[in-house]
DNA sequence: AATGAACGTTGCATATTGTGCAACGCCCTC
DNA sequence: GAGGGCGTTGCACAATATGCAACGTTCATT
């Protein structure tokens, strides 16, 4: 691996505990003082590094500007899918991915099951707030306010006998979910259909999406679907550290 | 400087745009597939630069985690944030909060508003400098020489018909901005948004941040808006006190 | 006002370091 | 089973980064 650059990167970590000037960088390098000039400079001309009034050297704006952009471009379901498919693969069941957007639960990624019997949905299909496992997921991460003020807000409809019936029984709902870190839908849309889901964070631990495995009674029954609970899980964990940033474990 | 950093550095702003498999890096860079290999993987051992599930490269965890240092580091922004909170309690708008850095002025927090439509802008971005209300702050600071030098080098692009037009014009509005202590954008950058903003100074007097509140027409119209201009005015006095180490009044 | 220390900066000779090349191996497609 | 695409490795060469020593500035000390 290339010395040259090593060193260079090695200043980054090094300014972030704090301003430093020239011979601190080039003593903590273990480097002449003039070699950490012409690294520091490099650093500064792609403004990953700035020089402050007082002539020390500082971690640069860029390197925000940098991380936010990434996340910008950063596509939930480009690195969901995979996994998706990969669990597809071992349980057979309908997979879903599903964002929050504009008061909407959108599924925005879906791996069909591999049974016969198939549960009906499609892509960019807004999902039923009050009963879906993935909007329960994803709403019980907003701020208690706004849960608070969104539960008053919403009708309750009766899809069946098992829906949420009222905005109280909801938010309690949400605040289980938001503990327990998971969560399921069982006969609450559509009688015969019971789905357990699981939450993706990004970096900051918020909840950026959420993914669910759905089928109908006729081929599991809702005990042994929520066996696949644990499996879930760790999916959705898995596809938040990609999403973080970290690199997945082989 | 140092060529083999330099090509590592122009890496990272090339994967912001979105992940890139180790062909396409090394074209863009202009160099051999080998060369690039090594640069990404030494990238890759600082943790800048991680590789996904389909092999392909991507910006790292540890990138966030600096950003996130280095914008924790900048103290005007620690001390602004809770009085920039409490603006947007009172008027509900996106409030922004910027600093000169590097020929750049750019946004280091931002507290969304709170009505349904928001004007997009991001933290770490580099903000329209012959428009924003909060540029026109931090440049009109300047000393004069530096102000004409400046104005001369600028590009002048007409985003809409009542964006800043030369650079006269440019430098007859910041010896306003200058004069009266405080600065607007009104549809300058965006037809439809406004913003009205007001520096924030360090113990010597200089300006060392700007902030700004921003609001599309059909939410506020310009009038409206400008009738904020007293509670921003004494917000970030209120910064500039504080950040001048003078006890924040309660 | 003068001296000296501390720090950043520059040019240069040296050899360490990064580079391109070509060949290899792997995986997937046809 | 052949062929193309992609990542990876070892190697010889020279381009490139390095340390040194000397210079310039700024600031504190006497």
């Amino acid at each position: 691996m290339s010395q040259t650059v090593d060193r260079a990167l090695s200043i980054l970590p090094l300014l972030a505990e704090g301003p430093a000037d020239l011979g601190q960088v080039a003593d903590r390098l273990g480097v002449h003082k003039s070699t950490a000039l012409r690294l520091l400079r490099t650093l500064h001309e792609h403004g990953l590094v700035f020089r402050q009034s007082d002539q020390r050297y500082r971690l640069g704006a860029r390197l925000f500007a940098l991380a936010q952009e990434a996340v910008e471009n950063l596509d939930v379901r480009e690195i969901a899918h995979p996994h998706l498919l990969a669990l597809n693969e071992k349980c057979g069941h309908t997979v879903h991915l599903a964002v929050y957007e504009e008061q909407e639960v959108l599924y925005i990624d879906k791996v069909e099951s591999r049974y016969p019997v198939r549960m009906y949905s499609r892509i960019g299909k807004p999902v039923a707030l009050t009963v879906a496992a993935v909007a329960k997921l994803l709403l019980s991460d907003f701020p208690e306010a706004e849960r608070r003020a969104l539960a008053e807000k919403l009708d309750y409809p009766a899809y069946t006998s098992r829906s949420t019936p009222n905005a109280a029984a909801f938010l309690k709902e949400l605040a289980q979910v938001r503990e327990q870190g998971w969560a399921t839908d069982l006969g609450g849309h559509e009688e015969s259909i019971n789905c357990v889901g699981a939450p993706i964070r990004g970096a900051d631990g918020r909840v950026v999406a959420a993914m669910s495995v759905s089928a109908p009674n006729v081929v599991v029954t809702a005990e042994e679907l929520l066996r696949l609970l644990p499996l879930v899980r760790r999916t959705a964990e898995a596809i938040s550290r990609e999403y973080s940033g970290h690199a997945p474990e082989k």
